[in-house]
DNA sequence: GCTTCTGCCTTACTTAGTACGGCTGGCTTG
DNA sequence: CAAGCCAGCCGTACTAAGTAAGGCAGAAGC
């Protein structure tokens, strides 16, 4: 059947090979089943091969996450401060929105990789050429970075159904409610969550537009 | 020695003596430490009698949460949204530094205990006495949970030693850069953190404000 | 005094990470 | 061309942790 020169009974395994299906099955399944059993079997070998190539399982969560960073787009060269970093938080939180799973990995993992400190380090370039001071630099980063993963910690313990789901969700709990009990969660739940047009993910901008004005103002008063 | 009549050989189980154990061996020494067998230990118990007073190991971590919830201050009444709101997140920030384990924790479990959701009540209900539309309420409700979550795990992974302790990290992490890699990491490391005066935690007090700020504003547009 | 029930224990299974040493086939080297 | 070496993979086994199932003993009630 096939050309018998080259079956290729299975590629080598490499640290890369390894991360690339850590990171299918973390999408696929999530980050919960990515054991170096599950991977073993995926990549045709047994466990105790991975450690070949990786020093062990928090290598491979170091891994994914400095792949979810890589993801994150570079906003066309020449725009204003402002906008590039608003682009690139929106597409931050995009990442995060398709790797629901990494969110929480993000912050907690030490030893970042050279996608995280490369990306991190052209925000605070970018926030430095557009004139801010180092003071209100690192203000900025801090609290940008703060506001994308809270949002984004958020979104991904909602249900992934989007924001039907968050309806469909916030009418379960409010039926578990003691009767009178939390009546502003209560409206929220009902007269917000569940009627038409509404959207969580609009919040996002809302904040983020806040907290760049705001940082926008500061620098203006040269602070 | 002791009283024959009552010397206690230990105070019976329950749900609350658990959940006790639970938050010393975390603050103590880490959320890892939680194990069933380690609260045995601590309880003078087997493992498995924990659970006749638990579901289970998640139904701990749920109680755990919700403990860190209640230690929330309440601000006093008749404060104006603004300034209450700004001591509740004040004050949730104060906790989730007394207890970095629980800070990714908060968002991730499911089930909510009674105070973490009468926190949100009360934040909510804050919010709308103070005149803010229901749409606004839940944008300022999702924009400053997420601020506050995302600050606070920030800090949750910092060197537990304070702003001294950020300086000797960053310090460290500079050392390990390639050479020329990086450069305003490395000036932020350097020419900011390193300084004396430096404080990280100044940053939270300046993003609070910028949203605080920024939804006053909006709620003075009648948005 | 016997029953029942509550509270705790015993045993054992499952999943996961990973330390340690063995085997083998292909490439280097004489 | 043959011998050997070594990179890459495997087998075995240990540890830690969550928890399912049933047993036993002392206290409370009939």
């Amino acid at each position: 059947m096939a050309p018998p020169a080259e079956d290729t009974p299975r590629a080598p395994l490499t640290r890369d090979r390894v991360l690339e299906t850590a990171l299918g099955v973390a999408d696929r399944v999530g980050v919960d089943a990515v054991t170096m059993r599950r991977l073993a079997v995926e990549l045709g070998v047994k466990p105790m091969s991975l450690y070949h190539h990786v020093p062990g399982k928090d290598a491979i969560l170091d891994g994914l996450v400095d792949r979810v960073f890589a993801e994150i787009d570079v906003p066309p060269e020449g725009l204003p401060w402002k906008d590039a970093i608003r682009l690139r938080c929106l597409s931050a939180r995009a990442v995060l929105r398709r790797h629901p799973w990494a969110t929480p990995l993000l912050e907690g993992r030490t030893s970042p990789g050279p996608a995280t400190l490369h990306h991190h380090d052209a925000v605070l370039s970018c926030l430095r050429r557009g004139g801010l001071s180092l003071a209100l630099t690192a203000h900025a980063y801090a609290v940008l970075d703060s506001f994308v993963y809270g949002f984004a910690l958020q979104e991904a313990t909602l249900p992934s159904g989007g924001d039907e789901g968050i309806a469909e969700l916030a009418e379960h709990m409010v039926e578990t409610f003691p009767a009178g009990a939390y009546p502003h969660l209560v409206e929220l739940a009902t007269h917000h969550v569940q009627q038409p047009g509404y959207g969580f993910s609009a919040s996002f901008e809302f904040g983020l537009d806040l907290l760049l004005d705001g940082i926008e103002a500061a620098a203006g008063r040269r602070l």
